[in-house]
DNA sequence: CATACGTCCTGCCAGC
DNA sequence: TGCTGGCAGGACGTAT
């Protein structure tokens, strides 16, 4: 292993090294926007890939022009954390704080369990945008601004009004809708909009599926109207003002 | 406790 | 052509 970037590791360089030297990967998984890499020994290496990070197989795509974590592999090959901006991360946590980080995530989204009536009863409790709910962890996992802006657009739903004035038709029909976005965006092997790559160094195709999301100025797709853009908590909300009008208008 | 905002970092692109 | 400001897929720490 060759970290050339340490700022990337959340453990201590020592024990990240050794914790993973020899291991061998039983399992991989996902919870929200996390990688999960299962050990033989029950540690796990937990990847988040931030804004800009990606996991290569070298040799397999295209190279790495940032490459902040190197992992040779056994009995060959090399797979390259790789990330300009270095807002990822990379930890190895043992079960039981594994179990803590997990408990902290929200439901996922994709699951059998999510109801829609969790979520009327989840959103009703908060009065955040709920673009701004959306994009909370603890909340729901795994669902990012892309999504959220197209899943709110689905649901014919503001992106600044308060989660808690939603009620219930909407509710469910924003379950619907983020359930949709999720599932044929990952069909499409995810959206690049600029640097995301699988571990092949693919592009994902959703990007012309996209219906508001960086498309402010043009026509929505669904009325026609004007989309817009606007911003709240840091980050860039889109929508249409006629199929998602404003709270009490 | 819940919510709001600045910050971390680099690169790209529109506009002047 | 070259510079500058704005903006980017996320999440955390601090302030209120």
């Amino acid at each position: 292993m060759e970290v050339l970037r340490p700022d990337l590791l959340r453990t201590d360089f020592e024990a990240f090294q050794s914790r993973l030297r020899g291991r061998r990967v039983e399992r991989l998984g996902r919870r929200g926007k996390n990688l999960v890499f299962v050990l033989d020994d029950g540690w796990r290496l937990v990847v988040n890939l931030g804004m800009t990070g990606r996991l290569l197989l070298a040799g397999a795509g295209e190279p790495s022009d940032h490459p902040g974590v190197r992992f040779g592999l056994e009995p060959g090959g090399t797979l390259v954390y790789d990330d300009v901006r270095r807002f990822g991360t990379l930890e190895i946590l043992d079960e039981e704080a594994w179990a803590r980080k997990d408990e902290a995530l929200g439901p996922e989204p994709l699951s059998r369990t999510f109801r829609p009536g969790a979520l009327e009863d989840a959103l009703s409790a908060s009065r955040m945008p709920v673009r701004s709910w959306l994009l909370d962890q603890g909340k729901i996992a795994g669902v990012g601004n892309i999504y959220a802006n197209e899943a709110l657009h689905r649901a014919g739903i503001h992106p600044a009004e308060p989660a808690g004035t939603i009620g219930p038709p909407r509710a469910r029909a924003l379950h619907g809708a983020l359930r949709e976005v999720l599932t044929e965006a990952v069909e499409a092997r995810g959206t690049t909009l600029r640097d995301y790559r699988d571990a092949r160094g693919e592009s994902g195709d959703f990007g012309p599926r996209l219906r508001v999301y960086g498309r402010d100025g043009s026509p929505c797709p669904r009325c026609g109207h004007t989309l817009r853009r606007t911003v709240f908590g840091n980050r860039s909300a889109f929508f249409c003002p006629s199929c998602q009008p404003p709270v009490g208008t």
